[in-house]
RNA sequence: GGCGGGAUAGCUCAGCUGGUUAGAGCGCAUGAUUCAUAAUCAUGAGGUCGAGAGUUCAAGUCUCUCUCCCGCUACCA
């Protein structure tokens, strides 16, 4: 704003190729960046739009080995899929590319070395687990042993599937390789960092204080990091999936997959022109990364570290990120289906690319999270693309054809209510570029409805229906306007629906219009022949939404038996084993809740042999007056351990069902403290 | 518990540095209209701006406390 640029260089956010796209992405980060780019682009501005599949990291060889297919193989199908289904949206950037292409090696492995070189890295040998028998390193994820909090033997070293807690390698019980299932060593190995906290005081003046006109969300999660203090990063790994560490000695190492997929960034501009250096390294280049808020620490704090130490290259001058998008009032999750795809969508309403372009800018979690639904998918496309838009336009186009036998009338003179309607209509411009520029799309595509609202208006005002039995001439003062609304409209929707602008050009007959003419009421000229009216939206029906709630239905049902389907039974263990427990009938004589925790209670029980103390992590189950005079079971001789500072002295023995909800067990009718359960 | 974001009409959201009767779209009601995909246009009903306290001549807008929702994070024998 305060700025002039010269060119703008876009990014969004690399899309990870272990799955297609879907509305959540769609919304949240292309449909906006698109919107933007095509915005400047019609303004004739110098711009390029930059994205790629990110092809790296350990999820990608993990699907490869679960489906028995090569790392390579799982990213060729994904990059495929989601580059086609990204083009048949309209989404219009200049490179698609992605990280295993041959330039993005060179580039990342030259942005690595430059630092090693000039030692803005720091080198930390630790201990990792490695796997003797496969004679590799073992990500998280290939670390499966049981799980110390819900006993599930096949807990991941990042996170127990069953009882969903995070956990690190070294609090697995029992840790072996879930490649071999041989049990694990640890060695020492290697790894560099940047040194994060080095650029701390950088990052806060350059957020803090050169940035407040960022999004309240992303500034805000930027200070919350800052203010944390930041740690060095590890920018390697152990693994063979990625680009190799470009230093002597590092064998079987690979550039951690966060500090490979930003480059891409640059090596996809590379990759598109030899004049990648005047978009990087220019001042006058303006810079957005448009984003999710997951990603905002990679872009607003690690990122510029790295360009930063790298040198000579430019920073973001904003990274406009949403919220995210659930779906029928849930969260949309790969894993568990629950998600619109976009080439399945593409698929199953063909022709209908504008209208989800349309919902969801309309719906943009640009604020808070917000719902996509498709009962508003429905009534946004009936309601306003059809009643208010497709309308118009057809209303204007119809009676041009029918009255002046499809030639553009010749505008006479114009009346004062004329002259109201076309200073309405050159004001939307500048509100409708502010709210672009300003990131705020969804105002942005109110202010373009408002052309076809105007003209609905216009038209219900002026009723040439009734006036060309008696005065041909106004009618063809009345349709000149209209038509000229009609062709405002084609310019001021080309951003958010391409698809729809490019048809109303065909029915006007005219190959292009460019930004400064919008609002303006001398794009037609007098005698110009126009084309066929086509209907620019259809209804959708009660049945078409019925079909895809029904689909959802299905997965939810499917989700729901998934999650029912019982743990499998644990290791066979001996009477012994058994015997050892000692499990007595108690009753609570008092609970209440630990002091700043969530989940802990601090229970007084009776066991029938004393009064003792026992922690439990059920205060989001249980209120602490519920609970008193209960019985349940206890172990009571489980070894103590100091939770928060309070000696627990047993553990209550609860069921946790499908859900995670946790239950007391307690015996069917009173029985004494004390008594013994075997 | 810590940190960040959010809470404004039935629904989805605007309300910039505090200042006349709090706005828009959709939905709803009533009326007008028939060129148009029963589409359009007008009018209206509907809000103690999450709760409470404070600063001020004046607060949706500033301060404090609390509640609820979403992230991240800690804890969960």
């Amino acid at each position: 704003m305060s700025k002039e640029y010269k060119r703008y260089l876009i990014t969004s956010a690399l899309p990870y190729a272990n799955g297609p796209v879907h509305i959540g992405h769609l919304a949240g980060v292309y449909i906006p960046s698109d919107i933007y780019t095509r915005y400047l682009r019609l303004r004739g501005r110098d711009v390029i739009h930059i994205c790629g599949s990110d092809e790296h990291g350990v999820p990608i060889t993990i699907k490869a080995k679960k489906e028995g297919i090569t790392p390579q193989q799982v990213v060729d199908r994904y990059h495929a899929i989601i580059k086609k289904s990204f083009a048949d949206l309209g989404i219009s950037f200049d490179i698609y590319s992605r990280t295993t292409s041959p330039v993005h090696t060179v580039t990342a492995s030259e942005f690595f070395r430059k630092l090693y070189d000039e030692g803005k890295f720091i080198e930390r040998t630790s201990e990792q687990y490695y796997d003797e028998e496969a004679q590799s390193f073992l990500a998280d994820r290939y670390i499966v042993g049981t799980c110390p909090r819900c006993g599930n033997e096949r807990a991941y070293g990042d996170q127990c599937e069953a009882c969903g807690a995070t956990l690190s390698p070294d609090e697995l019980i029992n840790p072996h390789s879930a490649i071999s299932g041989s049990p694990l060593v640890k060695r020492e190995t290697k790894h560099w960092y940047l040194p994060l906290n080095d650029y701390e005081p950088f990052l806060r003046k350059w957020i803090l204080e050169g940035h407040r006109d960022w999004k309240s969300n992303v500034y805000g999660q930027c200070k919350s990091w800052l203010d944390g203090g930041l740690q060095p990063r590890a920018v390697s790994r152990d693994l063979d999936w990625g680009i190799p560490v470009p230093v002597e000695g590092a064998e079987g190492k690979v550039l951690y997959v966060w500090f490979d997929a930003p480059i891409g960034y640059i090596s996809a501009t590379k990759e598109l022109t030899p004049d990648w250096e005047k978009y990087w390294k220019s001042d006058d280049t303006k810079l957005v990364h448009f984003i999710g808020k997951d990603n905002i620490v990679f872009h607003c704090i690690v990122f510029p570290s790295m360009l930063q130490a790298h040198g000579g290259y430019i920073l973001p001058d904003n990274v406009p990120s949403n919220e995210f998008l659930n779906l029928e009032g849930d969260k949309i999750s790969t894993s568990r289906n629950w998600a619109i795809w976009l080439h399945e969508y593409l698929e199953e309403f063909p022709g209908k690319e504008d209208v989800l372009r349309y919902v969801l800018c309309a719906n943009a979690p640009e604020t808070k999270d917000n719902d996509f639904t498709w009962k508003d998918y429905q009534a946004r496309n009936n309601n306003e693309l059809v009643a208010v838009l497709g309308n118009f336009v057809n209303r204007a186009l119809v009676l041009t054809h029918k009255y002046f036998g499809g030639k553009a009338p010749a505008c006479g003179e114009l009346n004062d209510y004329d002259r109201a309607t076309i200073a309405e209509l050159s004001q939307i411009k500048e509100s409708l570029e502010n709210n672009i520029e300003g990131y705020r799309f969804r105002e942005a595509l109110k202010d373009a409805m408002l052309f076809a609202r105007i003209g609905n208006k216009y038209l219900a005002d002026t009723e040439p229906w009734k006036l060309i039995k008696t005065d041909a001439e106004r009618v063809a003062t009345i349709l000149n306007i209209a038509l000229q609304i009609t062709a405002d409209i084609a310019i001021a929707c080309e951003p958010f629906m391409p698809f729809t602008a490019a048809k109303i050009l065909k029915m006007l007959n005219i190959d292009h219009f460019n930004w400064e003419q919008l609002g303006r009421t001398d794009l037609i000229p007098a005698g110009h022949e126009i084309g066929e009216a086509v209907l620019l939206f259809e209804k959708i029906d009660d049945d078409v939404v019925q079909r895809q709630l029904d689909k959802l239905d299905a997965i939810r049902a499917a989700n729901m038996a998934a999650e029912v389907k019982a743990a499998p039974q644990k290791e066979e263990c001996s009477f012994d084993d058994f015997g050892k427990m000692d499990i007595r009938v108690s009753t609570i004589l008092a609970a209440e809740k630990v002091a700043k925790t969530k989940k802990l209670l601090k229970l007084t029980i009776d066991t029938g042999i004393d009064h003792r103390t026992i922690v439990s992590g059920i205060a989001e189950h249980y209120a602490p007056e519920q609970l008193v005079g209960q019985q349940v079971l206890v172990l009571v001789n489980l070894a103590p351990k100091e939770v928060k500072g309070i000696l627990s002295q047993g553990m209550i023995l609860m069921a946790e069902d499908a859900s995670g909800k946790l239950r007391l067990l307690q015996p069917d009718e009173h029985t004494n403290s004390g008594a013994v359960v075997g």
